[in-house]
DNA sequence: CTCCATAATGTTTGCGCAAACATTATGGAC
DNA sequence: GTCCATAATGTTTGCGCAAACATTATGGAG
């Protein structure tokens, strides 16, 4: 392996002027400089981080969780905000998948300079070590108690709440509402602004109104289909939690021979990319996913170089999308 | 920052004691070995991957660039084979997204032990740098003329050769195809299969057989729709370069009035996730990306543990798996 | 009770880098 | 030419760890 030193002795200097040409640092005449340079390219040498991260006790990356399934644009929206985010301050993001907990020590082994955590609870023991270890922490889509973490994510209730009273306002009453993953603090948060909008309007929310789906994706949305089409009576509006439920949903339901807008009216929830681009074109609701990544990720190294952000909870707005799913009844 | 010396000034004894209770070398008294062990839980410490960097040159950890959609079953799938195979030698996956090139610096500062790239060319640049810097490097679904890479990758032609002849034994002799996304290896050779299939049968191609398609997305496959649409003859079967696109495609013959497989067969290629959960069941070419993830990350822990692969080429098989979208004209 | 093999533990060293401090040129004022 | 401010370069040190080598216990054979 290449080090300074190698560097040094071709460029006839020591070790030390080499280090200053790499990081601007001091004075350096410009002839001796471009000696060093030439023998930088000459040898390929690249500065290792692990050296420099020894003394500096910062190796610029940062460690993100997934768990669950990557496959749709929402991740893919978020995993491009938090990339660009990282680009910006030339941080590395280092992965790890999976859904056991547990799973922070290759994190600190690596000594990452912060963590990224999305669509997941905290568990106590991960807070605990986290605390512990005194690493900045931003959470992205759910909340939790502990102080030193940041929580980022969208104005769901709104979402939910502009979602149902859209219907609401077209003239809709049996308004039914997929009601997400139990886990999911979105979901449930989704979930509320439905419950508060039916509410304000007076409306009732029959147990009848409430289908369970167990996670975000077109299977679960297939199945809500399945068992509506065995009830005597349709409700005449849905409000999705996500915009893949809403997509199997209207799928099923048109092979069934049920019409949409005409028939029933369905509403999605992201704004995906794919939203605009079906049979019929999804109201949705615009979740500024990529925003969030990419203030996570900025967040997060405002933590890592100790300018402990204003506020500890950020909130981003949502935005109704009418298309063409959606119509009076 | 907790290290090896304040756990041993904690449990009274030298740091290198607690070095060989962490690595499990060289004899150690149990009771010794417990106050360790009790002094690092009390402390918290984490051993720091860099300094046992610094000494072994190996940090355990792979480099992995992504370009392009990330939002699809077969880059799900492909990341979870990959940190499957990582999870396994316990190595990190270290990640950087972007479709510029020339991106490999933050891969070498970071001294990554080895390179893993797919769906992607790598430019004779990158090809030069990787066997400058001599770091093992493993390239999913591509190939490349370079001997230091190791090049993974399923048998498309044969995927392409099946799908086609598929359609030939069941009566189509007008069977058009998507031409793939014409920097992607796969989409070129699953089209030469394709050929292949057809020559070999006495089938001429015509020019309006081909249908050329900019990437694999539902939009692109709706796009060929509309370009079929307006003729006055359709083909009788569509060979699709990939799912994503047979779901567009399907989707929008269908508002046309057009059954599937009725009026058109349509066969997909990646037997996706979703291809049994749609309205029609989509015929697909069952293509082992999982497994090709996780062999790629082998195959590179291989090579980084200098145990040189006996091949630099490895096709994985593929399978023809038929379902409802495919029938005779 | 001595001896010594081996178990148990300790000391020194160097990995690549940059901060802190040290030294040597250079060139302009007089 | 002398002086000296400052530019230019060099030396030492320590970050956390483990290999290599060094030392000190321990306990069983005789």
């Amino acid at each position: 392996m290449v080090n300074q030193s190698d560097v040094a002795r071709l460029a006839n200097v020591s070790f030390i002027t080499v280090s200053r040409v790499i990081n601007n640092k001091g004075n350096v005449k410009e002839v001796t400089r471009k000696r060093v340079l030439d023998a930088i390219e000459e040898l390929g040498y690249h500065p290792s981080s692990l050296g420099r991260a020894l003394n500096s006790n910062s190796i610029n990356t940062i460690g993100m969780h997934l768990r669950g399934n990557l496959s749709n644009d929402f991740v893919h929206s978020l995993l491009t905000g938090i990339e660009a985010g990282c680009k910006q301050h030339n941080y590395s993001l280092l992965l790890h998948f999976g859904d056991e907990s547990n799973t922070l020590q290759p994190y600190f082994e690596r000594k990452v300079d912060g963590l990224i955590f999305f669509l997941t609870e905290l568990t106590t023991e991960e807070i605990r070590l986290i605390e512990k270890n005194d690493i900045p922490c931003v959470l992205l889509w759910d909340q939790c108690e502990s102080k030193v973490v940041s929580c980022l994510f969208s104005d769901d209730v709104k979402g939910g709440f502009l979602a149902t009273e859209h219907l609401i306002t077209l003239g809709h009453t049996r308004i039914a509402h997929t009601v997400g993953p139990t886990d999911n603090a979105s979901a449930r948060r989704r979930h509320q602004g439905y419950i508060t909008a039916m509410q304000s309007h007076k409306l009732t929310v029959a147990d009848d109104l409430l289908l369970p789906v167990p996670h975000f994706s077109q299977e679960a949305g297939r199945q809500v289909a399945r068992e509506l089409l065995q009830r005597h009576q349709l409700p005449s509006a849905v409000f999705c939690v996500s915009d893949l439920i809403a997509f199997g949903l209207m799928d099923a339901l048109r092979e069934a021979g049920i019409r949409v807008p005409e028939d029933i009216s369905i509403i999605g929830y992201d704004n995906s990319h794919t939203t605009a681009h079906v049979y019929c074109p999804l109201t949705s609701v615009y979740n500024p996913v990529k925003e969030i990544g990419h203030a996570g990720a900025e967040t997060l190294i405002q933590h890592i170089h100790n300018e402990p952000p204003t506020e500890s909870n950020r909130i981003f707005d949502v935005e109704l999308i009418v298309r063409k799913s959606t119509a009076s009844p």
